[in-house]
DNA sequence: GGCCGAAATGATACTTTGTTGCAAAAACCC
DNA sequence: GGGTTTTTGCAACAAAGTATCATTTCGGCC
């Protein structure tokens, strides 16, 4: 099954129209407008395509598959060709709106933000994924590469397990 | 070009038969007997597809990619089938002998052993891979997880960027 | 408003990476 | 040797990501 499609089903058969929704579907709200600001700032547009992804992920708060967007971003036929979602999903990532989960060739939104060094904890069991943003992670990891005299780019932190509801 | 291939016209130019790689390969060969006394150890086979994928990473030293395993392992026709490296590759994590570099979609050996949490300092302009195994880390990691009641499994530890050397 | 260069999107084909299912062979155990 | 488990072979397939070039849209400028 799709990732979607899988989540959607999980979250119609478990919640329905759940109170805590609502409080997301705010929390995404904010997200996003936070997001139209910081492109704004950047001086970078959040067109509608990139809009739309990235409101997915928001919506979605698990980790999506390109394809997975595609098929989001489609449901009356007409999908966007994979290079268009990997150009959005890019430039999302550029401004540091999301995040790729390379151990799930998937991509899930920011939710804590202005942090440079992120972790994942990835449940294995339900899919949740947990984001971390820990000063003692940053500044552990700070050492160590400074030690190595190495000067990082990117940071692929992911941890995968059980979460503490499974 | 592929990634042995790659890392092969790096060696033969920069260095040829040089002094360093005999202690390499000496490195290596103590590893895979290393490596062969795990198996007994954990009453497992360390077959001769399984050593050989092995071999190759131990002798290239940098993250191989199933595909390119494939074809160091028919220089003279006949590739095994992708299925069989990704079983061989499965077995090898499965026994802590090496690692996925899930940023790279590639494989590496591991290099030091019996450490619970291993990064990897991954350099974009020459492709050397410091593997990295500090207490430091796993100390942090092991209290991030524990207050957020996170059953660790596996562990993606990546950073790109630039090595001291480039 | 019309024009221009730059940025973004569309369309199409393609490459790379990883999986499924089942059959044959080899190793292990007795 | 016979039965079982493990490993490998084979073929087709699915998923993920990229290359190339054409078209459209946007932003600044006149
Ligand atoms: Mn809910
Ligand atoms: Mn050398
Ligand atoms: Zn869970
Ligand atoms: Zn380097």
């Amino acid at each position: 099954m799709a990732r979607l499609a899988a989540y959607k089903q999980h979250h119609e058969q478990s919640e329905g129209a759940c109170a805590h929704a609502i409080g997301q579907s705010e929390k995404a709200e904010r997200a996003l407008a936070q997001s139209e600001a910081i492109c704004r700032a950047h001086g970078v547009r959040l067109t509608p395509i990139r809009r739309k992804v990235l409101e997915t992920l928001y919506a979605t708060r698990r980790p999506l598959g390109a394809y997975d967007l595609a098929e989001a971003l489609a449901p009356d036929g007409r999908r966007l060709a994979p290079v268009t979602i990997y150009r959005a999903l890019e430039f999302l990532i550029e401004q540091g709106l999301a995040h790729r989960l390379a151990s799930q060739n998937a991509y899930i939104a920011t939710f804590h933000d202005d942090h440079e060094t992120t972790a994942f904890l990835i449940c294995e069991e339900c899919g949740d994924v947990n984001e971390i943003n820990p000063d003692a992670l940053s500044s552990t990891l700070a050492g160590l590469v400074q030690a190595e005299a190495f000067r990082p780019h990117a940071r692929f932190l992911e941890i995968t397990g059980k979460c503490s509801q499974c």
